[in-house]
RNA sequence: GCCCGGAUGGCGGAAUCGGCAGACGCGAUGGUCUCAAACACCAUUGUCCGUAAGGACGUGCGGGUUCAAGUCCCGCUCCGGGCACCA
């Protein structure tokens, strides 16, 4: 049962959590199946509702018949596949609950540029949006008083050379216009895009002739007056623009591909660059063969050709998005009800404020059959119409779950509120977070619909007005992929932390977690990672000795002396400091390892007293953020029982140790590394260039030659040019 | 096709502003300890030539800029990701 699963994996998860040491404030955790939770949703539902930002429309949806459910666009890959199961998805015309994201559409749009994000992630939702300009406008049908095809394009500046024009197959038009001597064909043709699934559709290539069909009908050019045939194509969709376009071939690729198959005339109207060898020209360029327009430049002619239609009054400019409306009803049970209620007088009624949450039954047969199991529960089902009292049924859909997670970090400011989904104080004492993480694969799911839910929550009131944004900041951190693919639960090809937990410990896995790369990048899980935590946790057996005094001097080590342990320690803070404040977690680890075997050399060699006893704290201090366990169990030990390393304040580095005594020189000839010699921090030019005179290995390397150029760089870098 | 990333030893990676390529770790090799092993510790470990000292080469490929390029510029190859009949 759903809820048996979810409320075992949550506190298998939480255990986890808590066993890393992850700290969280758990006083504010929330559950979205928690009737506290579900409550709110559903009044945030009802709110939207209300504002006209929900509502119900039969429409081709995305079906998808592993999942046996609806899914919204945003849940269908680019192959045509489910997100989630990986079944190809298909369409079917369903009555089904959308959210009105459309209306935000150049908000999300606009304010994109504000954010702190990835430019990759910002550029993925400017896509999906897909906002496009140009004009839309009617063509009259020849001999046909009365009725006339709308079509939209980005390049009303090339209208004289329309030659043709296109509907979708799916057009209302286009019984109207079929004619009797073309409609077998049409019906064919209709017939068959009819059959064929988005992914079929998209991939019919090299058949260019058999992707569409004439009508019979013809419409007039209002720019020339010329009259040109209207097509069906299933290059032409209907969910876009008008679903009719007019055909320019000079100016668009894939007119021109079906205008030769058809052998449909081609005529340029924009003058291509000299040398051109391309078919379709959609560059910049003086027009032609455009009357009134020649020599105008596209964006000029693209606005004398929009007057020209707003003059005739058959046309407007206009904006188009590729951005759909979010569709969030879902055939499922486990999820949160969508809180309607059908009545026979009085139509689609929301369940009034009081009587929220709907809750469903646990006790059905919850297995996805295609309908929602909540319609074959009788005691859900049936209900009274909350206007009139009379018998009434139940929306039975659930809300798909990206609901839930668009608005639970507004929960999370105030979880305990149970007159509101929360606080407008204390959202806006809060909120907007200052810093996101999650997964690139959210780009433009959860991280579109939380920016929705902000901006239509703000604007009614809900949320603080001036939330325009729920995410100031994004960071998206690579995956760790096992066998090529992403490890993540639903796939189910997760290693267990538990096993570490039980060997190295969580300490180690978090330092592997931290060394094995940059936080932004993916990792493959390989044959060697074992051993990569493995040694991880033989780099803190190796700072336990350290700090436990279990290290003795050896006369077997043949490491230099160890000189200046205290500014080695003030070096070693500055460095790790820095790496984590650009998040450089994983040299960081390699600067506390590096450091302790400093310190290793240091015991060795016999180098014991005050500045290794600072050393060695600081090394915990610098580590308490990365292993939290070891490092308070050392410390305490050191330091006393109570002692927490965690309440420690973060050390400053002394800006006079953090320099260093004497820099290595590196003395080129011609670029060539050829000596390195050790000189004070302040050397001057000239000593650089002496001591580098005094080098035999310099001097062979110039081989008698004096230096045509000297470049110095006190005190790291000397290079003597010879010709 | 278009738009982003990326390519550095056997492996993960480091090199932050154009200035010592390969930090740190894994793996490997040799040694100390041990009856033996494990652990631990020490050392070596980019490639090639050389007994050695030392030298040459080397950051996907080809050019270029510069005293100096993994880093900048031009042109490619391959890998990963996103978008793609969007008119």
């Amino acid at each position: 049962h759903p809820r048996e699963f979810t409320d075992g994996k949550i506190l298998e998860l939480k255990a986890s959590l808590e066993r890393l040491g992850a700290v969280y404030d758990w006083r504010r955790e929330v559950r979205s199946h928690d009737p506290r939770y579900i409550r709110w949703t559903q009044w945030i539902f009802l709110r939207l509702y209300e504002a006209g930002l929900a509502y119900r429309k039969k429409a081709p949806v995305n079906w998808c018949p592993g999942c046996q459910t609806v899914l919204a666009n945003e849940q269908v890959l680019a192959d045509g596949t489910c997100e989630r199961s990986g079944d190809a998805v298909t369409k079917r015309d369903l009555e089904q609950w959308f959210f009105k994201i459309t209306d935000y559409a150049d908000q999300l749009l606009d304010d994109l540029e504000g954010l702190a994000w990835p430019e990759r992630v910002k550029t993925m939702q400017r896509n999906w949006i897909g906002r496009s300009e140009g004009a839309e406008f009617d063509l009259a049908v020849e001999g046909r008083a009365g009725i006339s095809l709308r079509v939209f394009t980005t390049r009303p500046d090339t209208t004289f050379g329309m030659t043709y024009a296109v509907m979708a197959p799916e057009h209302s038009l286009v019984d109207e216009l079929t004619t009797d001597d073309q409609r077998e064909a049409v019906e064919a043709f209709v017939a068959r895009v009819s059959m064929e699934s988005d992914v079929e559709r998209q991939s019919a290539e090299g058949e260019i002739e058999k992707r569409g069909v004439f009508t019979g009908s013809r419409v007039v050019n209002p720019f020339n007056g010329e009259s040109v045939p209207v097509y069906l194509a299933d290059y032409v969709l209907m969910g876009y623009g008008t679903g009719a376009i007019m055909a320019v071939p000079g100016e668009d690729q894939r007119d021109w591909d079906f205008a030769t198959a058809h052998e449909l005339p081609i005529v340029r109207t924009v003058q291509p660059p000299d040398g051109w060898q391309g078919e379709a020209y959609t560059g910049d360029g003086p027009a032609i063969n455009s009357q009134w327009l020649d020599g105008m430049a596209k964006a000029e002619a693209i606005a004398s050709a929009i007057e020209f239609l707003e003059l005739k009054g058959i046309g407007r400019r206009t904006v188009n998005y590729r951005l759909r409306d979010w569709l969030l009803s879902r055939q499922r049970f486990w999820g949160c009800p969508i809180p309607m209620v059908y009545c026979s007088e009085h139509g689609v009624v929301a369940v009034p404020d009081d009587q929220l949450p709907v809750l469903a039954p646990d006790d059905v047969e919850f297995r996805p059959t295609g309908e929602s199991p909540l319609r074959f529960h009788e005691r859900f089902l049936n209900t009274v119409c909350p206007e009139c009292g009379q018998p009434a049924t139940r929306e039975t859909d659930t809300m798909d779950t990206f609901v839930d997670s668009s608005w639970y970090f507004l929960r999370f400011t105030d979880p305990w509120n149970d007159g509101a989904p929360f606080d407008p104080k204390a959202a806006a004492h809060w909120l907007p977070v200052d810093q996101y993480i999650g997964g690139i694969e959210h780009a433009i799911l959860h991280l579109m619909y939380a920016r929705f839910f902000v901006k239509a929550l703000a604007d009614l009131g809900i949320a603080p007005k001036d939330l325009r944004e729920p995410f100031r900041r994004l960071f998206t951190q690579g995956m760790i992929r096992m066998d090529g693919t992403k490890m993540s639960k639903s796939k189910g090809n997760l290693v267990s932390p538990e096993q570490y937990f039980d060997t190295v410990g969580a300490d180690a896995l978090r330092l592997f977690h931290l060394f094995v790369g940059p936080p932004a990048d993916d990792f493959d899980w390989g044959e060697q990672t074992d051993e990569v935590i493995d040694g991880c946790a033989r780099f803190l057996a190796r700072v336990w000795r350290l700090a436990n005094g279990e290290v003795a001097p050896s006369a077997a080590s043949t490491a230099a002396e160890v000189s200046d342990v205290r500014r080695a320690t003030h070096q070693f803070i500055a460095r790790v400091s820095d790496d984590l404040d650009r998040w450089s977690y994983n040299t960081a680890v390699a600067a506390c390892m590096e450091f302790t075997n400093l310190l290793y050399k240091a015991v060795q060699g016999g180098n014991v007293g005050d500045d290794l006893e600072f050393a060695v704290d600081q090394l915990l201090l610098m580590m308490a953020p990365m292993a939290p366990h070891v490092s308070a169990e050392l410390w305490e030990r050191r330091h006393g029982e109570g002692e927490l390393v965690h309440s420690q304040p973060w050390p400053e580095a002394d800006p006079n140790l953090v320099t260093a005594v004497t820099e290595t020189m590196v003395v080129q000839v011609n670029g060539k590394v050829r000596d390195r010699i050790d000189v004070s921090p302040d050397v001057d030019e000239a000593e650089m260039q002496r001591l580098a005179l005094a080098s035999a290995k310099v001097v062979a390397a110039l081989g008698g030659r004096e230096p045509a150029r000297v470049v110095a760089r006190p005190p790291k870098l000397l290079n003597l040019v010879v010709a």
